[in-house]
DNA sequence: GTTCCGCATGAATCGATAG
DNA sequence: ACTATCGATTCATGCGGAA
């Protein structure tokens, strides 16, 4: 097991360090090392059945509800009473057939003691490509919600979006300064400043999120979008908070995390993802 | 028992006649009357899950499998073996997280020898308001395609829609004569020509359907959108097939169908609705 | 005939209050 | 403690009337 920890000079308060912190091995036995009821939030986006070649051990479906509940009983060891976990996920089609192990995981993890509080839609605008004679394409993915209790942290300010038909004409005639300085002002809690500045014209959103995956990467497989845990984090936890990802792959999670000013701990299994997250953490960083 | 037969002459072939009937009555008795392996698509959206003292008397969550899995398996009598069953549904949040009988209610119904083909979503644009400090508004319900077989009939070339809209049912935007003039040529099986006819233009759509409740409908709450059946009706069947809602409510499964040249069979339980069903369909063939 | 504005209307959920 | 009822909250849509 080998740990790289990367810092970086929180712009807010000079003296705390915001800290990036990766991990190379089986989030099992990873996870064993961080500290209990230390983390505010959990996002990631495990490993699909069969998609990666046999670096979990090849997992087949109906293997994968026993292969994952081992490692969702240590996240729960680690998670804050008033933290969230985000998991992303999607059930393969089996023999012509949406596989169950989706469904299952979801009942065994309430009976581990998680409770299953939404599922968000991840609404895939740019989609697979191809064509079936009995199905169209998958242009959607699970984001189940868990959490330890009923009552969790929630900043719903930081993710509040333009009104109705406002969304797409305002949104393109924001300049990249005012975004860019949106974030800040949310990062620095002035996230119900906003909503009170601009009044009426700004909205609650729903559990659909509409977000393009990205297909500039071609180095990888589809990992999703950078967008897609900056939005939870923006929701979930403050700045300085604790991130987690334990299968962090190319480093999506804990750039996001930098970038908006949160403490990450990303783990990984596989050397080659280990030294590119790293890089690309690096690249966050110093540009 | 009751039951109202209405008849529609069909514009295509003057001798046969395009029929919708309408019964009054628990589907669970009134499906024993209807022919096995007779029906092309069920496409429906049962009762949800109440507290109040409903019709069906008022199904709690921890009941709802145990009440529905008997239909479940009428239905599966009277369904072609090439047919579909698309099931509208979704499940409540009771205290404080989502319920899992939606969940459990797939797992039995492919033990009661349905496959689970697909999950299609429902995007729902404008979905109920309000505010709670622990979640957003729930915009998405599920709509989950049942098979008796891995081979099923699907016309996939009539639910084709314009590129750049993918996912977006933009039926509004047509003229009457125009819905009536697609539907004909896809009734009669000239969908390829349609696509052949706009040609690149056009692409096959995705798993994520994104409509508009109908809401403010003087007459009554539409349970879902016209447009919702009518999808699933052209993607599934052709003209002159049969079409069964086991719970109709105010008609809208009757009413796609008769529209779009098939025959329907619906059942409702409640007086007052089957009356407005059978008001409603009259309207469609007589406005 | 357009366009624009105002208004009623929801397959909801939470928290408090009452039996 | 546990269940039933009620008010408050909130926003996309489509209708009707007005300019």
């Amino acid at each position: 097991m080998k740990t790289q920890t990367i810092e970086k000079i929180n712009l807010f308060s000079q003296e705390e360090k915001i800290i990036a912190q990766v991990i190379l091995g089986d989030c099992l036995e990873a996870l064993k090392n961080v500290k209990p009821n230390s983390v505010d939030l959990i996002v990631t986006s495990p490993p699909y059945v069969d998609q990666r070649d046999g670096t979990y051990g090849g997992i087949k479906p109906g293997e994968y509800v026993a292969w994952f509940l081992p490692r969702s009983a240590e996240l729960l060891k680690v998670l804050k009473p008033t933290g969230t976990f985000i998991l992303n996920i999607k059930e393969k089609v089996v023999d012509g057939e949406r596989h169950t192990y989706v469904l299952d995981l979801i009942r065994e993890m309430k009976r581990q003691g998680w409770f299953w509080t939404e599922e968000f839609i991840w609404h895939k605008k740019n989609c697979y490509p191809g064509k079936w004679p009995n199905r169209f394409r998958d242009a959607w993915e699970r984001l189940l919600q868990f959490n330890k209790r009923k009552q969790f942290h929630m900043y719903q300010e930081a993710v509040m979006v333009p009104m109705g038909d406002w969304a797409k004409v305002r949104l393109k005639n924001l300049s990249e300064t005012d975004k860019i300085r949106d974030n800040s002002k949310v990062g620095s809690g002035f996230g119900k400043n906003i909503s009170k500045w601009v009044g009426r014209e700004m909205a609650y959103p729903t559990n659909v999120l509409t977000m393009a995956t990205e297909t500039s990467n071609k180095n990888h497989s589809a990992v999703f979008p950078n967008e897609l845990p900056s939005w939870f984090i923006k929701l979930f936890t403050k700045r300085g908070d604790i991130i987690l990802d334990p299968f962090l792959g190319s480093g999506t999670t804990s750039v996001a995390a930098l970038e908006l000013d949160r403490n990450s701990i990303g783990i990984e299994i596989k050397k080659e993802y280990f030294d590119l997250a790293i890089q690309n953490i690096n690249r966050q960083i110093r540009p």
